[in-house]
RNA sequence: GGGAGCAUAGCUCAGCUGGUUCAGAGCACCUGCCUUACAAGCAGGGGGUCACAGGUUCGAACCCUGUUGCUCCCA
């Protein structure tokens, strides 16, 4: 048969998807089996494939792909979000290019646009995940705005509606005056503006000549004060404890409260508080009962609540009122200050801070039994550290804003009545029978009941999704959600720890009374060279799918493993590919060896074949053992180094070039059956990384049956390795490198011959054909003296020397075994000098002490042997 | 401003409850080799004051304190 010296992926991995497909190997259904689940974290409609998604998604089908061979029901289920933000964003930008305006559309019309463009692009990366291997369960693919999805949205709504845990309430928000549409907080940008500390005084109320200071860089707001503010500890201030204070101008009666917010150092040390206008007031607005006075507009021009001014803009007023609060004499000075200013990323308006009408979940029942699950490891964060952020968020969980200004989502599903009266429902027909009961009016109609415009957080669909998936928000009980919930680990980025992960915890408490998975495997970002993270507009990422077409998906998949331990990130670079693409190679070579070879039937085993099938089988189990400790750890990336290196070392390097039959010449059958079904174990471990090669050397490998695939088959489990065979494969294989070392010393050329004279206790006498082998020697004796005229060295106790008749350099040899004894010397010291320490052998744990005395004999043996030596060479 | 994390070889990282599995892996680098499976390879090799300064201890990469530098989250 002919194989080409280069693997070249692109066929065989089609060929290959085609094959899983075809025979339904991803699908699943629930049985009798374990069940191991994943849902996977749902990308965005707008976004392609980018690395973040290459390597989670890797690391899920690893995941997936092991559990499937461990003869579990493994169900990995795909789907999108539909991104409200982003994809409304999207849509309206490309209807602009058509030339046509939001708003000049209906919320039906938009929304019909926004599905059209979610059809044409929105399954693009799941497309694309299949290049990569994926082996997901297609037919179960969800999308949040299905319908099925949808409603889980709006009866999750309506129901903690009635529980009384989603209320209306006024947050601030960022306002942009000049596009008159709120910003999310990454919309905004800060600048550092010179502007001026204005000193203003106001009047203590009932005193003919007292006064109070505050300083502020806004005095315009001081139209919207309740409250001026000190510090409880402020000795300067004592004395105005429960007094009130009129407010310049309009002579605004208003409390002085004292709270521990203020900044003693900073301005007078006395704070003036306009709820309605700062985050910061809000904040202590809300704590001491304080009125929020609304003084602007939406287009920033002052309303009739600010008394004075009324209709002209925030800027244009806040020169007019120091002009009239200096001719009043309340202006006692003016600084320059430098402060940070938020702008709009859009429109450069200053962004005006600005309280809004939104709705909220409250958090705090739900938040318990999520933040206790993962303290207690019911739920397990991998890596452990994340623990700590999660406790620190959740302990200082805030209501959940679930309102967004947006067409594209679940509408919210509240109905204002004419009387202003809300009802929640799941239509507007079951709002108008309610609402005909709330009211008493049977006269009601639909069209009196106007529905909130607003949608719900996209994350408030996804906080459902290990849920909403499988149903079980609708069909409570259902037999999918019995089997497959809770799901088995979820693999995601730490960034959305909170906005995800946590809420998919609290909803798995409150809808199915358990929690959503049990590991939460954290990945790191992948960034540029740099240390950039890649992003589109940076256009510092490669392109997916081009890397995969340049090193196959396996070698991509590799290249993104390899270097990617949990919760770090990766610095991405092609050359990781170009690694994984060199390892495909090199296991493509190992095959072609194997392919080549000719049997006879007739011939018996030799017995340095035989002694390395036996240590590859111990060394296999030890190794294998190792990587299923990796795996119970999360442990991937060492995962697949341990693969990687008893592939390439212990079983191409090693087994290999030990069993091969010298050139042209046939194999025993015993060898060639030992060495194919090792071969077929090893790619069977690294199925779950390199799913392509591996099901194609599989195959190659002997004759499958029809519908026959390495990922339906059963993963190898570790058997106890025999440890004396692997210590003296060690012994060997430094013997194999000893006389390596000396043939390139004395330069004897590999191809001749040379006899080893072993001197002492040998611990791998039983694998003398392996170092006869490799070491190309004619034969090995035990000698009970150190041959004359020979290059030597030294493994524990056991000396090695080989003859080299006239070659000799007894010079070279003496400073050899001369360099090596002052090493021993030293190690000698080291160790005595311990032992002399009267109090590390009192204090130090008996087998410490122990050991440092058998290390010492061992010294003092080695010692003697290489005294020995070198006199023996004078 | 509040909180968390990190710092070990040129790069990316291991290093468990302090003690020969204690300074390690992969890549990169250097030197030989086109030895018929593989130059996308083979055989060797060099390279680290474990960020800095103290402390605890018989003993510290590991524990404690401080300093510096970087990163992230919240505001």
């Amino acid at each position: 048969m002919e194989i080409p010296a280069k693997y070249s992926p692109s066929g065989i991995e089609e060929k290959w998807y085609k094959y899983w497909l075809n025979n339904n190997y991803f699908r699943s259904v629930p049985d009798n089996r374990e069940p191991y689940t994943i849902v996977i974290p749902p990308p965005n409609v707008t976004g392609v494939l980018h690395m973040g998604h290459m390597l989670n998604n890797t690391i899920q089908d690893v995941l997936v792909r092991r559990a499937r061979m461990q003869g579990k029901n493994a169900c990995w289920l795909p789907g999108t979000d539909h991104a409200s933000i982003a994809t409304e964003a999207k849509v309206v930008a490309k209807l602009k290019e058509e030339g046509i305006e939001k708003s000049s559309l209906t919320r039906e019309e938009f929304l019909a646009h926004a599905w059209e463009w979610k059809e044409k692009h929105g399954g693009i990366i799941l497309e694309q995940l299949k290049k990569l291997g994926a082996s997901c369960d297609w037919e179960r693919t969800k999308f949040t705005m299905d319908e099925s999805m949808y409603d889980s949205v709006i009866e999750v709504f309506i129901d903690l509606y009635n529980k009384g845990l989603i209320y209306r309430g006024v947050r601030m928000v960022n306002w942009d005056p000049s596009a008159l549409t709120a910003l999310s907080d990454e919309e905004v940008v800060y600048k550092e503006v010179s502007s001026k500390l204005y000193y203003i005084r106001y009047k203590v109320e009932g005193t003919a000549d007292e006064w109070v200071t505050i300083a502020t860089t806004r005095p315009e707001t001081i139209l919207g004060d309740t409250a001026v503010c000190f510090h409880p500890e402020d000795q300067r201030f004592s004395h105005l404890s429960g007094k009130r204070v009129l407010v310049p101008l309009i002579h605004r009666s208003i409390p002085m409260i004292e709270d521990e917010y203020v900044d003693r150092e900073f301005g007078t040390g006395c704070l003036k508080i306009t709820p309605a206008h700062d985050i910061n007031d809000y904040n202590i607005g809300l704590k001491h009962n304080l009125e929020s006075i609304d003084i602007f507009n939406d287009n920033g021009t002052l309303n009739e609540k600010a008394l004075l001014y009324i209709g002209q803009d925030r800027f244009l007023v806040r020169e007019k009122i120091v002009d009239d609060l200096k001719n009043h004499g309340h202006i006692l000075k003016i600084d320059d200050y430098k402060n940070n200013v938020g702008f709009s990323e859009r429109t450069d308006a200053a962004i005006e801070p600005k309280l809004s009408v939104q709705w909220f979940l409250k958090m705090e029942e739900l938040a318990k039994p999520a933040l206790a699950s993962v303290m207690n490891d019911v739920v397990k964060f991998h890596p452990e550290k994340f623990k700590n952020t999660y406790r620190h968020w959740m302990e200082n969980v805030r209501d959940w804003c679930i309102s967004r200004q947006l067409w594209w989502g679940q509408r919210i599903p509240a109905y204002y009545l004419p009387t202003g009266e809300i009802i929640v429902a799941k239509s507007a027909e079951e709002a108008l029978v309610k609402a005909k009961v709330l009211t008493g009016n049977a006269a009601l109609l639909l069209k009196d009941l106007r529905q909130d415009e607003d949608v719900l957080d996209t994350w408030f669909s996804s906080w459902l999704w290990p849920i909403s998936v499988f149903d079980g928000i609708r069909n409570p009980g259902n037999p999918d959600i019995k089997y497959y919930y809770p799901t088995n680990d979820l693999v995601t980025a730490p960034e959305i720890l909170f906005f995800w992960v946590a809420r998919m915890i609290m909803a798995g408490y409150e809808y199915q009374q358990e929690i959503p998975f049990r590991n939460v495997y954290l990945t790191g970002i992948v960034r540029d060279k740099l240390g950039r993270k890649m992003s589109k507009s940076l256009g510092n990422s490669p392109d997916p799918l081009a890397l995969i077409e340049k090193y196959g998906a396996d070698g991509v998949r590799v290249g993104m493993l390899l270097t990617s331990p949990a919760g770090n990130d990766l610095p991405f670079d092609e050359s990781l590919c170009e690694q994984g693409r060199n390892f495909s190679n090199k296991i493509w070579n190992a095959l072609r060896l194997v392919k080549g070879w000719t049997v006879d039937e007739n011939l018996a085993q030799p017995a340095h074949a035989s002694a390395a099938a036996l240590w590859f089988e111990a060394r296999f189990n030890e190794s294998l053992a190792q990587i299923e400790d990796n795996f119970n750890k999360y442990r991937l990336s060492e995962a697949l180094m341990a693969s990687y290196k008893l592939v390439w070392d212990d079983f191409c390097s090693w087994y290999l070039e030990i069993v091969k039959p010298a050139f042209q010449q046939p194999v025993d059958k015993t060898t060639l059956e030992a060495t194919i079904g090792f071969f077929g174990r090893l790619m069977q471990m690294l199925h779950p990384f390199m799913p392509f090669i591996t099901e194609e050397i599989w195959q190659l490998l002997t004759e499958r049956k029809a519908g026959e695939s390495i990922m339906v088959s059963a993963m190898p489990v570790s058997a106890k390795a025999d440890s004396e065979l692997l210590m003296a494969f060690d012994h060997a294989s430094a013997a194999i490198i000893g006389i390596r070392n000396v043939r390139k010393e004395k330069n004897l050329p590999l191809k001749d011959k040379v006899e080893l004279k072993v001197r002492g206790e040998n611990p791998a006498s039983i694998l003398d054909e392996i170092v006869i082998k490799l070491g190309n020697l004619s034969e090995i004796k035990y000698v009970d003296e150190k041959p004359l005229a020979s290059a030597g060295f030294m493994i524990k106790s056991t000396e090695y020397y080989i003859p080299l008749g006239d070659a000799v350099d007894i010079e070279s040899e003496r400073e050899k075994l001369k360099k090596e004894l002052d090493y021993m010397l030293g190690f000698l010291e080291s160790v005595d000098k311990k032992l002399r320490n009267e109090r590390f052998v009192a204090n130090a744990k008996p087998e410490i002490v122990e050991n440092e005395q058998r290390k010492r004999s061992d010294a003092l043996s080695k010692i003697e042997l290489l005294r020995n030596a070198i006199k023996s060479l004078s």
